[in-house]
DNA sequence: CTTGACCTTCCAGTAACTGGAAACTCTAGT
DNA sequence: ACTAGAGTTTCCAGTTACTGGAAGGTCAAG
């Protein structure tokens, strides 16, 4: 099948595809005409691309799971333990992104928000000290 | 000053200050050896630059920032619109993780993981349906 | 035979740096 | 005065995972 059938099948772009095949995560065979023909094997692993990716695996993970997914013999727990350390960061990313907010929103409290001009965003990001209101921690 | 002491006081990698000053985000003097040098005004763009990036904000965002911050008529008001916006922007990726956690989840709890083959993440990766186990939601 | 969709390659750009090479300058110690 | 080492300069390339665009070849329908 030609390539934009693998991608509305696979529901990866047209340049994706392309890219995978530079970096050597499928290989379709070519046609006469020098058109990229994909098998069904072909396809199968776009689709398990664009679901991993989609789950937030990098590029080189996905390779990972790839040869893990081809090879008959591998143990699952293997692939447990990867998607058990994505988890992990998935977790990380959270709590980061949690405190993140937690000091933006703590910032847009103590700023009156009208049309003067001081501003406690603008103070704190500027490394000022703003004054504490109502002892909070 | 020179790169090097900004670097410290800034808390910002001499790299990235040289890309700053490479984007137009500071402009330090030149001595006649050619060093950068700093002044006080520069180093507070960068102490600024650096805590707005480590709360998130884009470059293009701190540009913005930085001018509202160093246009002493602005709203308040403005820049709280603007801290509403990243605040925002941080929920839906904190929404978008905590879903993808919880598919992972799903996924490595209904894995034996053990040494055999047959592995559900596996299926699930490659698009295969997943027998249904105990009348799911 | 033309039109338009689809395909090809190649080059460049994105975001925000980071690393490294080659060369110059400065400072401290001998 | 000389030298070693630290600090600085510019420039080029690499990172991640694509995305956009140009210039051109191919195919199917009418």
């Amino acid at each position: 099948m030609n390539i934009g059938t693998a991608s509305r099948q696979s529901r990866l772009p047209v340049k994706t595809i392309r890219y995978y095949e530079e970096i050597g995560l499928v290989r379709p065979l070519r046609g006469e005409n020098g058109y990229r023909d994909f098998s069904q094997t072909d396809l199968e692993r776009l689709k398990f691309l664009q679901r991993s990716r989609s789950l937030g695996f990098s590029i080189e993970e996905c390779r990972d799971l790839l040869s893990l997914y081809e090879d008959t013999n591998r143990a699952s727990a293997d692939v447990k333990a990867i998607t058990r350390q994505k988890i992990q960061q998935v977790d990380r990313k959270i709590a980061e992104l949690k405190s993140l907010k937690r000091v933006l929103l703590e910032m847009v409290e103590a700023c009156h928000g009208d049309d003067r001009p001081e501003c406690p965003i603008m103070d704190d990001l500027s490394g000022r000290a703003r004054a504490p209101e109502g002892g909070g921690h």
